[in-house]
DNA sequence: TTTAAAATAGACCGAACGGTCTAAAAAACA
DNA sequence: TGTTTTTTAGACCGTTCGGTCTATTTTAAA
């Protein structure tokens, strides 16, 4: 059965109750997202969205001005799905080394990264054509690697890790592996992310106290 | 002064001189590539390629059977340009730790990286939609892991290298580094690239002998 | 249940798409 | 040089593109 966006279903936003209108877009923005994720931008068409979708393009527009807003939040959507799904693996680990290590499991396990990492996706495709995707995607960047950093700092705090692990290089370093993982992954084979993650593990484990 | 495919040229190719047919497919995808490459396969449209080797439809088409075509052999094209930098780079060390750095300054410095790596571009692109894409990057990925191998294992064998780095794995991991920092590097800024090589640097020196 | 407002279907638009074909031009051969 | 063969220009093809618009339907309010 498909999910249509009208009919006797709730969707709450904030304890809201969201209105038709938010509901279709929303909607619009969970169906579509994947496909873009996997097809590129430029490489999904409105057929695409209107058959994921199964609206016509009145039900499209009436929502959205364009199709580069609509990828624009499908990135927005898909990313914030991931780094829900990153921070609660966080959260459940009561040490730095079980936090980091939960952290790479959705890495290596989630069945959302084996659609492909958003911030790989778009952005190879945005950084030489859509300045203002590639901020989003920027920004992205950023929150990803501040999650490692935060890992990092804390355990130096909490005196569970050496202070000789630098937690901006760390960070960098560690998320740039992972997005290469995660290409090599996908062209290649799995084995070469376990690989990677396996690699990332012994080396912080070096610093654990 | 822009390069007509005709005209007085001797386009040379494993010393035999090449037809105009082959002169001109030459340069065509030699024109092509850094287009494709920037916009993507499914973003460069025929009039891009019109427009950068000056050509119409059917001297496009009379040359090549479709746009994809094209983009395959703008693919083996980038790669095999950028493969004989790294390896001309590599010959010029005269042992592992030369080799290496030679080889990681192309990533940091040459100027065919900073169009993007089209490992990186064609891969995130062809994997989800285009096998055969998918098939050359993916034998491009073991080349281009295949040099790290090589000159780990090398310097193992000439006693310049602790037996305890691992060829397959630092090949593995360096590459994946390398490739994320590309990522990194043209959407955040260059620093997490040269951050990324310097650190590859530093832990490859803890194993010469 | 009636009525006003919001949202959707789908015909329609011009432009651009990848690709074909033929006549003209250029190159290669004699 | 003259002649044949190869190559290219560009008009043309049907299709699909992203996007608009109005008539109709659906939803929400009264």
């Amino acid at each position: 059965m498909h999910l249509r966006p009208n009919g006797l279903y709730l969707y709450r936003q904030k304890e809201k109750i969201m209105s038709k209108a938010e509901r279709t877009r929303q909607f619009i923005i969970e169906a579509s997202a994947p496909i873009i994720n996997k097809k590129g931008m430029a490489g999904t068409s409105l057929t695409d969205i209107m058959e994921a979708t199964k609206l016509a393009k009145g039900g499209i527009y009436g929502n959205f001005g364009s199709k580069e807003e609509i990828c624009m939040e499908a990135f927005v959507y898909l990313r914030s799905k991931l780094a829900n799904k990153l921070d609660a693996a966080v959260a459940k680990g009561n040490s730095a080394e079980t936090k980091l290590f939960n952290l790479l499991d959705v890495y290596q396990n989630d069945e959302s990264m084996m659609e492909g990492c958003p911030i790989l996706n778009f952005g190879t495709e945005a950084d030489d054509t859509n300045p203002g995707m590639k901020e989003l995607v920027k920004k992205a960047v950023f929150s990803a690697q501040k999650r490692f950093y935060m890992i990092v700092e804390d355990g130096i705090k909490n005196k569970e890790l050496s202070e000789e692990l630098d937690p901006g290089q760390f960070s960098i370093k560690v998320f740039a592996m992972i997005e290469g993982a995660i290409l090599c992954g996908k062209l290649v084979g799995n084995q070469q992310m376990v690989l990677v993650l396996d690699s990332i593990k012994s080396e912080f484990i070096k610093y654990v106290i």
